[in-house]
Parts: structure tokens; sequence; C-alpha cells
DNA sequence: CATGTAGAAGGACATTTGTCCGAATTGAAT
DNA sequence: ATTCAATTCGGACAAATGTCCTTCTACATG
């Protein structure tokens, strides 16, 4: 769920001191901003100092799917950088946020001549199919009451930072059901 | 669905006949032989030359959740040896399939020695991200008749080389449900 | 204080999906 | 062709989830 990276972080923290490189910058934006917009251009790739934000894809429907929440360390737009297509979500605050912002060119020089980034990168990008996968089989092969009582055993002040209606479309249910499993309680 | 991917093999295919490195090697099994099992060692990553595997995991609830199917050009085994953990999911093969087979040494060292391997990587996993995503969020939006109805467009031979079975726990439904949605008609 | 408005909650009913189980079908062996 | 076992299919009902809409609440504003 709230998707963190320590190690990523402290690398890029690192780099940034060193003032090696100008193309490193740093941000802040208030809540609801959004950094990355689905099915435009990607220019850079993010690093979340600080903060949280919800990564989301629109459907012809009219509903979200919210992929992920990511929270300290999660880093995004690398994956739009190497295969060289438009975004395919939307990552938008929920709370104020700081972040790293690193060129384009910034990382296409860094995956090819850091070998500790290019490492970092792959570890990281592993770990994301990793996580993905074991929650989407987790979420599929359980029941609702389940996923959520899992959910909040994770993250027990979930729904203090996150409204309903975004915790719905991540369990991919409507909020009256997630009301109703609410009420019936969590056993 | 059935992943695959031309660019991927066509290299591993070329490195193999200059015949530079003898840690990869063909092999060829039988339909139902488990390549890699769940929560076991991985020692080596794999690439499916010809034919076709399930990528699964059993969940406690005695349920399958399919991840992927396996086609031509696909990569696995690559995750466990990045993050260094046991293997989280069990690919099988579907019918008689030939790989390539290459030591975890061996893919150490072209990550590291060889660029053109590691951005081919680099995009393979990105893909395997992008793809994941989009699919979940398809399915996750969209009724069981759209995403069936998706699934059979894009392969119309899908209930000639895959039971109903692996088609239902793919798609995260029972086989009754499966059966009604066929019966009732893909409009 | 009164009023309006937006969001949250939940009741009532419709629809979808799952569970259970028996009927139909297939394929192998005699 | 007949029998048997294994698998597939689908009916009937149960349970889960969605849709629609009303009520309630909180908060901003005149």
């Amino acid at each position: 769920m709230i998707r963190s990276n320590g190690t990523f972080l402290a690398y890029i923290k690192r780099l940034k001191e060193e003032n090696k490189f100008d193309w490193i910058t740093e941000h802040h934006v208030e809540s609801g901003v959004k950094i990355i917009t689905e099915k435009t251009n990607v220019r850079s790739i993010y690093l979340i100092k600080k903060g949280l934000a919800k990564c989301y894809l629109t459907e012809d429907t009219g509903n979200d799917f919210i992929q992920e929440f990511f929270g300290q360390g999660e880093l995004f737009g690398e994956i739009e950088l190497i295969t060289n297509d438009i975004s395919f979500c939307t990552v938008e605050t929920l709370i104020p946020t700081t972040y790293f912002k690193i060129s384009k060119s910034g990382f296409i020089h860094l995956t090819k001549n850091d070998k500790s980034f290019n490492s970092l990168l792959l570890s990281l990008m592993a770990h994301k199919i990793q996580y993905t996968a074991l929650r989407h089989s987790y979420n599929q092969t359980h029941s609702l009451e389940e996923n959520l009582k899992r959910l909040l055993e994770q993250f027990p002040d979930l729904l203090l930072h996150i409204s309903k209606n975004d915790i719905a479309n991540y369990l991919g249910i409507t909020v009256r059901s997630l009301n109703r499993v609410l009420k019936e309680g969590i056993r």
C-alpha cells in the first residue's frame, strides 16, 4: 500500500548534497497537485522526500483505479522514461509534499554511468513488480473483509489520511461496500 | 495476457550463437512441468524460446492466482535474482516448451558488464510494470463480461490452449461465472 | 441564528457472483 | 456397445456487491 524506499532516497539525497549534478532539484507542493498527468509526456523522474500521493488511472468508464499510494522514498516517472511512452497514470498529492526531480537527461546519464544508481534502480523496479504481484494476488483471492482487515492492520491510521473514496478505488469496490464492511465490523 | 518480447529473445539467441558464454543453455520440457516453484530458491533466469507457461501463486485459501501467461520471449526468474528472495510464483508449462537458461552468475555478469543487456533488461522490466498496471486497472474497473470480451478479442483461440480453470483464475472468478458469461453470450 | 451546500452514511432493492450439487458429457477399458 | 470414472456444465439458491436515493452532518456564508 503506502510504498517507501529508504536506500534509494538516501542515495539521491547524497548525490544532491555533493552538488555534483545541478539537474537534481527540490520542490514543494500543496495537497491536490498533479505532479504527473495521465496521457501526457514525462520529462523527469520524481522521488518523494516527504509527503503522500496517490497514483491512479482514470478508465473510460469514468472510474479511477488507484494503483498505489506513494510515500517517502517512492520513485515515479522512470517507467515512462524507459519505455518512451506517455504517462499511464496520474500522480496527485494528498498532503503537502516535498520531492526531488531529476531531468530525463540526468536520469539517462545516471543509468548509463553510475553503477550504484543502476543497481538501485533495478532493485527498486524488481520490488515494484514483486509487490504488485503479491498485492493483486491477495486481493483477488480473498474476501473484501479480509483485504480491508489486512490493510487496516498494516496502516492503522489509514482512514485519517486517505478518503474513503480513494480507499474504495484502491480496493476496486464502491464506497457503499466499504462502509458496509466497516460497519459490520472487522472481526 | 500472453506476454512476449522479441528483442530480448533475439539478443539472447545471438549471445548463445556467438558461443561466448557457456552459461547459456537450452532445454526442452513437456507440458505440466514446473520450471520455477513458489517459495524455493531461484538459481537462474529463464527465457522462453517457444511454448507456453502459466505463472501463478497459490494463496493460503487454496486458490490460485494466475499472474500471467508466458509466451515466446518471456523472461522470468530475474526478479528473484535481483531482490535475492525466494520465488513468489510458480511457472508451469502448458504445452511442450523450449527455453534458455542463464545461471545467476552469468546474469549478474551480464547486468554489470553488458550495457545492451542492461538496457534491454530495464526496458523489459518497465514494460512488465506498465503492462501489469494497465491490466489490473482495466479488470478492476470493468465488468466480467467486458474483461472476457477483451481477452477473447486479443486471443481468439484462447480456449483452445488454456483450460477454463486457468482462465477463471486469471480473471479472478470461478469457473461457474466464466461459463455463465460465455453462455449468456459475448455481445 | 438561519440557510445553503457538499460530503458522508446507510436503507431498500437490483444485479452479479459464488456455492452446492446433480445431470450431462467425455474418454478409457473391457 | 457397455460400463465406469473423471471432468464439465448448468440449475437453484445464497451471499456479496452495486445502484439509487434519502437522510444526516458539518461547515461556510449571509
